[in-house]
DNA sequence: AGGTTGACTGGGG
DNA sequence: TCCCCAGCCAACC
């Protein structure tokens, strides 16, 4: 179970595993075609995350097939409509937004730690355990 | 049309 | 883990 959770951090790792490609390929053929939107495909995607998980911006970027479009992907959310859980977006050392994105770091956490997500002593997110599986 | 910027990432030191 | 550099992509000016 170690080798598990700790193989979902690494992209990399999750690049190779099939089944990631697959859950790409899916959410990239559905919607590409219809949206023609980077940013309506990264809403798509952070409308999946459920609660009591996080995705980092590396990731979700890797699963609409640029994963070199990490910094996309924050942009996007800069932009996220209401209802998005972007608070369910870190990036990949599982640290808050910076600035006050929501009014500051620490409510961000607070609303991550209200659905569950475990942070550690150095104030960031246990990425092994809270690291969205997208499968 | 072209340069700059950004809620990023991976690699090398 | 941190710092610096290069890469990628769309929005903005």
């Amino acid at each position: 179970m170690k080798d598990r959770l700790n193989s979902g951090i690494g992209f990399g790792s999750a690049a190779s595993c099939p089944d990631s490609a697959d859950a790409a390929n899916d959410a990239d053929a559905a919607d590409t075609a219809s949206t023609g939107g980077f940013f309506r495909q990264v809403y798509a995607i952070v409308g999946q995350i459920p609660a009591g998980r996080v995705a980092t911006y590396g990731q979700i970027a890797a699963l609409l097939g640029r994963p070199l479009a990490a910094k996309m992907v924050g942009f996007a959310m800069s932009q996220a409509p209401a209802g998005l859980p972007c608070h369910r977006v870190v990036n990949r050392l599982g640290e808050m937004a910076p600035r006050d994105i929501f009014g500051s770091p620490a409510f961000q956490q607070r609303l991550l730690e209200d659905e569950g997500i475990v942070f550690l002593p150095n104030g960031r997110i246990d990425m092994k355990k809270c690291l969205w599986d997208p499968r």
